[in-house]
DNA sequence: AATATTTCATTAACATGTGAACAATTAATA
DNA sequence: TATTAATTGTTCACATGTTAATGAAATATT
């Protein structure tokens, strides 16, 4: 009947409709986007990352990397350092200033991501990891 | 650690991201993209929606629906009608020419929802589903 | 060394997501 | 009935996703 409802990708972006708002909402009032969010939180981890590694970690890919960065530059929350060894390679680093969101941001997030943890048990969220990665990986082999 | 790349979103846009690539590609060989596949892929079952039931069911946000609508209407594979009873609301329906790319995408979408699924067992599955709902659920409590 | 091939970041063209606001229409209320 | 509030689709401004192509620089081949 409602196949469709309950195709895979139809529930992913359903749970993701009902989780994400939350965390935009926190974004919104640091002045963020959920994707510089992400980026900042790579880069309050790694110092030193370039664009490659950054939108495999973050997983947005490379052309969208490029005006997100910008306006994270503009925002003086983070730089773009060109490698002096291969000078096709950028690196980024968040700025003291991009640091500083660090401690504003992340324990609110920790919050949410507690929220949500506690909606269902351990066992059954590893479960779900579990099914997802497996999911995951079985596409890969293409 | 790496305590980010297990949070909820990012493995649900992980999964995503392994995930979409096949229906994709089957999508673009038929000239759509995977959101005209979702409107016409409801349109096929339900014969006459309103725009707002539409966007609803596809998980489509309205103002991103407008242009969505616009250009299968220009492709000819769906049509816009006006409500007599309340002239504020537009059904959607899908053109002849719409309803028979039906057999011709669904049962590839088939394969592809069945090479899915059988990644993992049905317990695993149906365990995966009741998580991922209950999570939605909880958080729909706002 | 000279040419061809890869690699990395970026650009281009197009489609969609996000949040706020709007116009037209309808329903609710004074 | 006149006014107010709510609803529906749409528009706006901005940010991001998707796929293909490009330029500059590094590697590999001949």
């Amino acid at each position: 009947m409602n196949n469709f409802e309950k195709s895979l990708p139809m529930v992913l972006n359903r749970t993701l409709d009902a989780v994400m708002p939350p965390y935009r909402e926190l974004f919104a009032r640091h002045d963020l986007t959920e994707q510089q969010w992400r980026i900042l939180r790579v880069l309050w981890s790694e110092t030193k990352v370039t664009s490659a590694t950054l939108a495999e970690m973050t997983l947005i890919p490379s052309p969208s990397l490029v005006g997100i960065l910008d306006r994270l530059e503009k925002k003086q929350l983070v730089a773009r350092i060109r490698s002096d060894k291969d000078r096709r390679v950028v690196h980024v680093v968040a700025t003291p200033l991009g640091r500083a969101l660090e401690t504003e941001v992340s324990p609110s997030v920790a919050d949410i991501n507690e929220r949500l943890t506690s909606a269902i048990s351990h066992e059954e969220w590893a479960a779900m990891l579990a099914a997802l990665e497996k999911i995951s990986a079985a596409m890969q082999k293409t």
